[in-house]
DNA sequence: CGGTTTTTTGAAGATTGTCAACGGGAGTGG
DNA sequence: CCACTCCCGTTGACAATCTTCAAAAAACCG
């Protein structure tokens, strides 16, 4: 069977992402046709605070950074989008304007769909809204666990678990930050020159080694986790 | 028409909360009948972290605080439901244990709906999923705002919008604080005794007034919202 | 009213932020 | 291929906010 690559990505997006990959193949169908797909390279805007929010934006296959900019111009990373997530809960219950803005890591696989058909799909198809919601939740339960912390525990710690979880399920022990840590900083609600000094510190603590720039190497897992 | 006690408060949820109050009629009778309805006394736990989590809470009335314990066995709050809101997104999409505490911070009416219920009665009732994936999405939205604003803005910053938000809406320019300074501290991310002199700090500069221990009034709302 | 918890206040100390300068890597253009 | 530039990261010195510890005063509860 021979597909257009538009047609192709369109049940791609509906293939790969866990809010659509349950429902029936009716259902898939109908969202397939339902979808639109955008291609962003890295540096890309998918959207920017003050857009019109009217649809929900799906990564298919990429990595975008969702971060907000204050009053005084400074970015607060949000978070990393990976294949699978999606980016627009505030559009889901009115109209209104986004309030954060989405950029593309990398080559970046985009589908979107309108609030109004994402709707209609929910009102059609309940397992459809149990998936957002089940989604939503475990959010939830995610951002709850991460303003506890900040309030919590000290730079080290929260430094300390992000290293752990973005190495978390990679075989190899040296992995690459996805982000600058001018953006890790902001994520941790740090400074960079913060980040810099922890990350030496716990590289001659004996916790992590520096490969590269960006590529480290977890040493002492255990020690990490009980930092704090 | 005549009805029991408990028949009439658990309607009342279902009229009460904005997640059910826009369905049909047959839904809301499906509804009441699926809750159980419990009374708590100030300072009773609703649940506990390490219980069995099963079931989503929902407040009738009166006004509950949720809170973390850390390792340490330090408190770490999250937020106060009002009448309406619930609480148990962790119970939505698995089976296991409550992460959180959850206290009546007076007489409170809590209403409760299993989970394999509520799952059932979304899949029945598309506009109960619509409701909650849009009540769901406003939490996200504000706890984004939270965690932006703990790392971004001073304490001071931060107490001054706490006192703007939980004046809000109300008449009266004297308004109660609902929770103990220990747990405004923990909900901002810092210490009583901070958070004991930045009141301080913001009555000396005449931007409330302190009527009793707590009790304030809101002298310049302009001023406070443009600390930092 | 007695006892317990909460709040306030003070002083000292620590973590983190800010400012500034330097070094290095990546990309560009000659 | 080299030089230049720009941005990012690093490092140091200093400042500031905030935390911690301790003790006294105030509020709360039965």
């Amino acid at each position: 069977m021979i597909k257009l690559a538009h047609d192709h990505t369109a049940e791609d997006c509906v293939q790969l992402v866990p809010i659509f990959n349950t429902l029936s193949q009716e259902d898939i169908e109908t969202v397939a046709t339902l979808v639109t797909h955008h291609h962003y390279k890295n540096g890309e805007y998918i959207f920017s605070a003050g857009d019109v929010a009217d649809s929900l934006s799906i990564v298919a296959h990429g990595q975008a950074k969702v971060f907000q900019v204050s009053a005084g111009g400074k970015e607060k990373m949000l978070r990393v989008l990976q294949t699978g997530d999606f980016e627009g809960e505030a559009t889901l219950f009115s109209d209104s304007e986004h309030n954060n803005f989405t950029q593309a890591l990398m080559d970046t696989e985009v589908c979107q769909i309108s609030r109004s058909d994402f709707q209609r799909l929910m009102q059609k198809s309940p397992a459809l809204a149990v998936n957002m919601v089940n989604a939503l939740g475990r959010r939830i339960v995610q951002l709850e666990q991460q303003t506890a912390e900040v309030t919590t525990a000290s730079v080290e710690s929260r430094l300390a678990n992000y290293l752990l979880e973005t190495s978390a399920g990679l075989d190899e022990e040296v992995f690459t930050l996805p982000l600058k840590k001018k953006d890790i900083a902001t994520y941790l609600g740090t400074t960079p020159e913060t980040i810099s000094r922890k990350l030496s510190s716990l590289a001659k603590q004996g916790m992590i080694e520096k490969i590269s720039n960006n590529k480290f190497k977890i040493l002492d897992e255990d020690r990490l986790m009980m930092i704090d």
